[in-house]
DNA sequence: CATATTGACGTTAAATTAACAGCGAGATAT
DNA sequence: ATATCTCGCTGTTAATTTAACGTCAATATG
C-alpha cells in the first residue's frame, strides 16, 4: 500500500525531470512489467500529474506546473473523485463549463478531458495547467490578481471578465455549510464566485460532508440557489432530510466504488 | 505518436539546415513515401515551423520567430538576454510593468525578480509561471482564450482586461520590422498588443536584428510610437542611422558580455 | 499539360486494455 | 498459534484499439 505510492512518486519525479519519457524506458528503468507501469501512470494521469500519449508520458507542457500543488490535490481524494464523477452527469459535450478555484472542481477537470469537445472557463491555475494544449478543448482563463493561497486569479479584473461570459454549467465548491447557507473565507473569492453564479445557467455545488456544520467569514449563497447540491455520504439522514425539506436539491454520492 | 514526433524534429532540423528542400529530397533522404512526408510537413507547417511551397518546403520567411513557443525560447538566447538586461534600465522598483507574450519579454521577467517590489501584468503563460509565488511581487494575469502557438491568453476577454489597467512601462516585441513599421503575424495578438500600448505610459520595444527587413501579416505600430527601441548590434550603421533620422529613439545593445 | 497535392481506404505494427491468476501482507476466526 | 480469508499489487496472455504508413484515384496547381 505504501510501496505503490512511493513507486508512483518515483515515476512522477522521473518523468518530471526528463519532461517526456517512453513507456518502455519506464519499464526498463523500474524493472517492472509494462502493465504495472500502465496502471501507475493511469493513476498519475487521473490525478493530473502526468499526461499519457501513445507510447509515452509527458508532464504538462505549459511549464505552469508547480510541484507544490502536485499532492495538495490529493487530500480527501476518494471523496473528491466521487463527487467529480457524479458531477459529470450534468455536463454534455459541446457545452461551456465554468470551474471555480476549488480542488474539487480541479478533480472534475481531469475527467472533463473525456467529454470533448468542450469550452472550459476557470480562474484556477492548477486547472489551467491541466487544460492547456488539449485537442478539441477550447480553454479560457479568467485573469486577475494572482492569489497565492488559492493558486488562482481573483479581484475586480476577474469579476469583470466573468461578467462578459455565459456558461451552461458552473461547477464549484464552498468552504463551509451551516443550515442552508454556503460560506467562503475570502471576500474577494466570494465576489468572483457570485459573479460566476450570475454568469451560469445551471449551478452545481460539490461538498464533502466534512464541511457541514462549519462556518467561514463570508456568506456565499443559499443552497437553494443551486440546481444540484452534490454531497458525500456521511452527511447523515437527519441533515439530508432537513435540507430537502428546506427545498435544497440534494443528491448523495457514494464514496465507495464497488 | 512519439516516433513521429522525433521524425518531425529530424525533418525540421534538416530543412532548417538547408533552408529550402525539395519534397522528393526528403522522400529519398528519409526513405518513406511522399504521402508520409506530406503529412509530417503539414503538421510542421501548422505549428509554424516550416512553410510549404509547391514541391518544396522552406523555413518560415519571417524566420523561426512565429513558430511554436517551444521552438522559440531557445532561439537567439544570448541576444534576448542582452536585450532583457538593457530593458531593466527603464524599470524602477514600485512600478507597474506590463509584459507581452514574447519570449524576449519572458527573458525580462526572469531579471525582474531582482527589482522588487513590483506589479507585473502579462498574458504569457510561461511568464506567469515564473512570477507566481514571488515575495514582494504583485502579479496580475491577463486572462482570455488560450492560444497554443503563443502559449498565451488572447482574444476579446484579454483586450478588455488590458483596457481596465494602466502600467508605467510596457516591454514587448514584434514578429518583424520593415522600415519604421513593426509587424505581428496573428491578428488577435495585434489587438492585444495595441491595447497594451494604449494602457501604458512608457513603451519599450525589444528587437533582435534578425527581425529587420522582414514582414509579417499585420501592422502592429510605427517604431516612432515607442519611447525606446532596443535592438541588438548587427543591425548595421546604415539602417541604424536611417531609423534615427526617421525619429526612432533607437538604442543598440551589445550582445557580447565581457 | 505535367506534376504536386489531397483524400479515402487498407494494411501492418505497436500500444493499450481486459481478463485471469499468483503472490504476500494483514486481519479474523478457530 | 495456525489456518484461512481478504485485499491490493503484480505479471501473463489474448483481444482490442490506435497510430503510422503506403497505394491509388481524384483534385489542385503552376
Amino acid at each position: 500500500m505504501i510501496k505503490a505510492d512511493e513507486r508512483r512518486e518515483e515515476i512522477a519525479d522521473y518523468v518530471i525531470k526528463l519532461g517526456q519519457v517512453r513507456i518502455d524506458d519506464l519499464v526498463e528503468h523500474f524493472g517492472v512489467s509494462r502493465m504495472t507501469i500502465h496502471r501507475h501512470i493511469d493513476r498519475l494521469a487521473q490525478q493530473g500529474v502526468l499526461r499519457k500519449l501513445h507510447g509515452a508520458v509527458t508532464v504538462q507542457p505549459s511549464g505552469l506546473y508547480e510541484s507544490a500543488f502536485r499532492y495538495r490535490v490529493t487530500v480527501n481524494r476518494a471523496e473528491k473523485d466521487a463527487l467529480a464523477r457524479a458531477a459529470l452527469d450534468y455536463v454534455e459535450a459541446g457545452q461551456v463549463v465554468m470551474l471555480d478555484d476549488s480542488s474539487t472542481a480541479n478533480a472534475v477537470a481531469t475527467l472533463l478531458l473525456d467529454v470533448k469537445p468542450l469550452t472550459v472557463i476557470t480562474n484556477s491555475v492548477a486547472t489551467a495547467s491541466l487544460l492547456t494544449n488539449v485537442d478539441e478543448l477550447d480553454f479560457i482563463c479568467l485573469g486577475g490578481q494572482y492569489h497565492n493561497t488559492y493558486n488562482a486569479y481573483i479581484g475586480i479584473v476577474c469579476e469583470n471578465a466573468v461578467a462578459q461570459m455565459r456558461a451552461n454549467v458552473l461547477i464549484c465548491s464552498a468552504s463551509a455549510i451551516t443550515g442552508t447557507t454556503a460560506f467562503i473565507q475570502d471576500p474577494n473569492v466570494v465576489r468572483v464566485k457570485q459573479a460566476m453564479m450570475a454568469a451560469s445557467v445551471k449551478r452545481i455545488l460539490l461538498i464533502d460532508h466534512a464541511k457541514f456544520d462549519r462556518i467561514a467569514l463570508h456568506v456565499f449563497d443559499d443552497l437553494t440557489s443551486f440546481d444540484v447540491v452534490l454531497a458525500t455520504e456521511g452527511l447523515g439522514d437527519a441533515r439530508a432530510q432537513a435540507l430537502e425539506r428546506a427545498g435544497v436539491k440534494l443528491r448523495i454520492v457514494k464514496t465507495k466504488v464497488p
